[in-house]
DNA sequence: GTAGCTAACGCCCCGACGGT
DNA sequence: ACCGTCGGGGCGTTAGCTAC
């Protein structure tokens, strides 16, 4: 089994144009132009290294942010290879019997898989096995329950030497590996990476309908017997009219509800 | 039977934080 | 600057329990 530590650089849109809407493509928010990665064998000895500069389609303009961060420049992105030929050679560094994907957080997985779905390349093969090393690291570095530790902190804490600079992919894949072994216990074991769908929410609820049967089967578990016809069309008005809130009463807060 | 209380659960919003 | 994730808190629903 290879280890793959892997650490991208993005770019984004950016309002150029104060006052107006950033010009970010929903299906790609995030533009993938570096990857660093570096194959590690069961024993952690690197086996393999991959540094890549990807020339971006979609935001052709850096933005400040991430130009100020990563101390990338147009120059040097306009000499880097399209996003597919990187996606080639990422598939076949990472080509082996098994090989699990080791990140910093879940976002550069994430990102991967949208700017491969972007591009509507083949995915990559599934089941996708991960390590998320920042949770385990957080976990080992005692942080508070919720929060992730940073990169730089993890390094500096585990005193893994600082010799360059961070926020450059294959830097920061190195410092990730370094992080990993620091960190390595049997107790660690990869997750299947499954793209998650968005879920329902209270925009969205204008393209539902009441389940009927569903709410008057509550109503008759509830009371133990069939509801009438009446009573059916009863329960229906009191569920719409209750979601309407017209009937409710201010309470006064001087009134508090005993404990 | 009714009313009140409460635990468990699900859903949503929001802020903190981390990613580039 | 902008996006995503996570946990806490608020709120509503459901179901079980208790007292009357």
């Amino acid at each position: 089994m290879n280890y793959i530590v892997f650490d991208l650089e993005f770019n984004q849109g950016y309002n150029f144009a104060k006052g107006t809407k950033s010009l970010n493509n929903p299906k790609c928010p995030f533009e993938i132009i570096q990857i660093g990665a570096i194959k590690l064998n069961d024993h952690f000895e690197t086996i393999g290294t991959l540094d890549v500069i990807v020339k971006p389609e979609i935001y052709t303009t850096l933005n400040p942010f991430v130009r100020e961060l990563t101390g990338i420049t147009m120059e040097e992105l306009n000499k880097g290879i399209s996003f597919e030929k990187m996606y080639e050679d990422f598939s076949n560094f990472i080509k082996s019997d098994r090989s699990v994907l080791c990140v910093w957080g879940i976002a550069d997985i994430k990102e991967l898989f949208r700017n491969i779905e972007f591009y509507e390349l083949e995915p990559l093969p599934s089941p996708t096995e991960y390590i998320d090393i920042q949770s385990y690291a957080s976990t080992a570095l005692d942080c508070k329950k919720g929060i992730n530790i940073g990169l730089g902190n993890a390094a500096k804490l585990l005193s893994v030497p600082i010799e360059s600079q961070f926020h450059d992919a294959f830097n920061d894949a190195f410092y990730t590996t370094e992080v990993f072994k620091k960190i390595y216990n049997k107790e660690i074991k990869p997750n299947i990476y499954i793209p998650k769908v968005k879920g329902l929410n209270r925009l969205s609820a204008r393209n539902y309908k009441i389940d009927l049967p569903s709410l008057t089967d509550q109503f008759e578990k509830m009371f133990k017997r069939e509801m009438s016809i009446d009573e059916k069309s009863i329960i229906k008005l009191a569920y719409i009219m209750g979601k309407t809130n017209q009937f409710q009463i201010k309470i006064d807060p001087e009134i508090k509800p005993k404990k």
